[in-house]
DNA sequence: TCTTAAATATGATTAATATCATGTTTTTAG
DNA sequence: CTAAAAACATGATATTAATCATATTTAAGA
């Protein structure tokens, strides 16, 4: 479904969301046992979502990665699209180039309502939506 | 998703569906390219399935791949599970073993009855459904 | 029984992901 | 202005998935 980068994105950043804020910031060395991925790894990938305005970071002492009110307002579709690229997401399941509602392939047929709902929800969820839910205890970030 | 084994498995096990029964087998070198799949991966690919059981095989003149009525009641979720293995298409969508029903992860209870139903599909429907869809006009396989 | 044609079993190669390592740039505080 | 601490940029390595190749086994028909 997700890869693995993916994942490890989505951890982290949710991680942050809970942790971080403008006055306090966290070095990859930190947060990346508490998430349980490496740190060169969840580095990469947290310097890519940074430059892409995701999340935010700050350079030398005191420094660090961080989430913003602003930050939060994006949606977990994005990670993973800066992550896995649209494709993976929502390409037909049978790898069909021409497959589509009109042309719909026997897998498509079958599962593109629930599909469609589950891209419809990463869409439609943003990092804040899932961090309030990790505050109220309604979900869980188990290592 | 799925791999690009499982679905190169389940394109030829359907092709295989319409175009075969135990009277009319067809080789690998015959449909490989009508599916768009290299012919040396899809034959290893059905070499597992036919041990399986899943689709039937004869060595030797005259023999080949070819599915027969019985073959036909196996489910779609039976040949992803025997290529990918159950974790890939069942295991929880930020990689966390502790992950369930009772403590679910955000992504988790996000998109479980979205998921669930996918899954459920995948294992109520046989091969056999889905060649009669396909028979019907009502889904297509382009290549 | 011999030849030929097919799947089968096994393993080699290639490509893509995942993981690790390190020098460079920026920023803070003394 | 300097030293230290952090992310940043880049690339190297390792692991896994995808692809290809081939010798072996089995069956059909002459």
């Amino acid at each position: 479904m997700l890869s693995n980068s993916s994942k490890y994105a989505l951890k982290a950043v949710l991680y942050l969301a809970l942790h971080t804020d403008e006055n306090n910031k966290m070095m990859v060395k930190d947060f990346s046992e508490r998430i349980n991925v490496p740190k060169a790894y969840i580095a990469k990938l947290l310097q890519e979502l940074a430059k892409r305005k995701i999340i935010s970071s700050a350079k030398g002492p005191y420094g660090g990665f961080y989430i913003t009110e602003s930050n939060k307002k994006h949606t977990i579709m994005e990670i993973i699209e800066i992550i896995d690229g649209k494709k993976r997401i929502e390409s037909c399941m049978l790898g069909l180039e021409d497959c589509n509602e009109k042309k719909p392939c026997p897998i498509h047929s079958l599962i593109s309502p629930s599909r469609s709902k589950m891209i419809a929800l990463l869409k439609s969820k943003t990092i804040d939506d899932l961090a309030k839910d990790l505050e109220l205890n309604k979900v869980f970030l188990p290592v």
